[in-house]
DNA sequence: ATGAAAGTTTAGACTGTCCTAAACTTCCAT
DNA sequence: ATGGAAGTTTAGGACAGTCTAAACTTTCAT
């Protein structure tokens, strides 16, 4: 009797998910992801990362070189891309079937991303008409994985005194939407650059009749169009 | 500097919650709930259930004699019909605003349950007006974890040639689900006991115009109240 | 009332994810 | 070019929840 190797059902468990979404959202904003960021992003410690990172590079879904970093293959890739749609998708139901607020629902779809069903989402996507973009203006990856292409520029580059329509706000923390929220600066909004201060200082923008100032690493995450 | 006794965080798991779940619904069926009783209903080995036992009585979620068997403490009780409110809510909910068929809540619900927020679970209530029932019939546990009462026979016990109406269909197996909803024996609908073969043999409903002949365990399973 | 069968618990091991402490590598300023 | 700081990995351990195998307890039929 021939001993039959048994294969690792290795599954892709919620953490799982969350490091390689994590990779994902840092390798957009980075050239190399490394070890610590990693870390610091998920607050766990960095021998936890290796750790995690070896094993997802035996899954195939990293390619990871210690002590230079680590990057998603495709695959790895296309499994963020279905946890971002799910996070995306619950966030927008939540907003419009259930009146949250857009400040409430991340922590919900934080936990909801990694349990529902194929049939839920396609349920929440059928419920919601197929959006492109959640209540942030997150663009929302498509099934096949692919993301609608975003040609913004921030509040911290658009040309001075020019009228341009915020369409999305790259925040996750409660508080901070809220104050935002407060300002007038929603997705949708119209706003005018007037003063941007030198050395990284606050960026001055004109929001209906009032004017505030955002300090430099805020509007950065604030994107804006023409129009 | 007084030291502060560092308390065990303990948190009630998903697992801890399905033990709770299964021992509640065990308890209302038997007198005595077993360890092999247990085993067999989560699917898991006696020993995993017995480590398990352990664990819950420190937590005083439960009462524990080994070798006798297992209750559940008020505490237990309380987060058991959380859960099970949890689970009949969404249940709901899946039919309700997202189309499911009663058939396919339950494997949705059964993870579900276990990770939805005090107020999406507020929401989800408030948005079916606080109902009392699930799409099988099943009663949800209010907020203070008191249940509707029930006074409903089961087909197995109803008075013969009486006209009955079906309140609550027991059972959780979405194939078996089908067919009974397919012989239109769902919550709602007025049946007739035409006969009951002895030695717990099939009993006879009529159902509108239709005659169905039903395993005496599945009559047993679908309760029904006068009128 | 006794011994085998059935049921239960204990002992010890494994997996996934995390930790701390120690060792190692890289980077940069001198 | 070199030595310390910063970053990273390794080693070893913890905890939750599971398993198997062995030991123990209860039950029941004779």
């Amino acid at each position: 009797m021939t001993k039959v190797a048994k294969r690792a059902p290795v599954e892709i468990t919620p953490v799982i998910e969350d490091y390689l979404k994590t990779i994902y959202r840092m390798a957009q904003e980075q050239s190399q992801v490394k070890t610590t960021d990693v870390a610091k992003r998920m607050g766990v410690k960095p021998s936890s990362v290796t750790a995690m990172l070896k094993t997802l590079a035996e899954l195939k879904l990293v390619e990871y070189k210690p002590y230079y970093g680590v990057a998603l293959t495709p695959l790895g890739e296309q499994v963020a891309l279905e946890v971002i749609r799910h996070h995306r998708l619950i966030e927008l139901y939540l907003v419009e079937a259930l009146g949250y607020g857009w400040d409430e629902v991340h922590e919900e779809a934080e936990i909801l991303e990694h349990v529902i069903s194929e049939k839920l989402e396609a349920r929440i996507a059928e419920h919601l008409g197929d959006p492109m973009l959640d209540p942030h203006g997150d663009p929302i990856p498509a099934l096949d994985g692919t993301l609608p292409e975003t040609t913004a520029t921030s509040l911290a580059e658009a040309p001075l005194r020019k009228r341009v329509r915020i369409v999305r706000v790259c925040d996750q923390h409660a508080e901070r939407l809220r104050y935002v929220a407060g300002l007038g600066l929603v997705p949708g909004a119209s706003v005018r650059v007037l003063e941007r201060a030198p050395f990284d200082g606050p960026v001055t923008v004109r929001v209906g009749k009032r004017t505030h100032a955002l300090d430099q690493r805020l509007a950065r995450n604030i994107l804006v169009e023409e129009g």
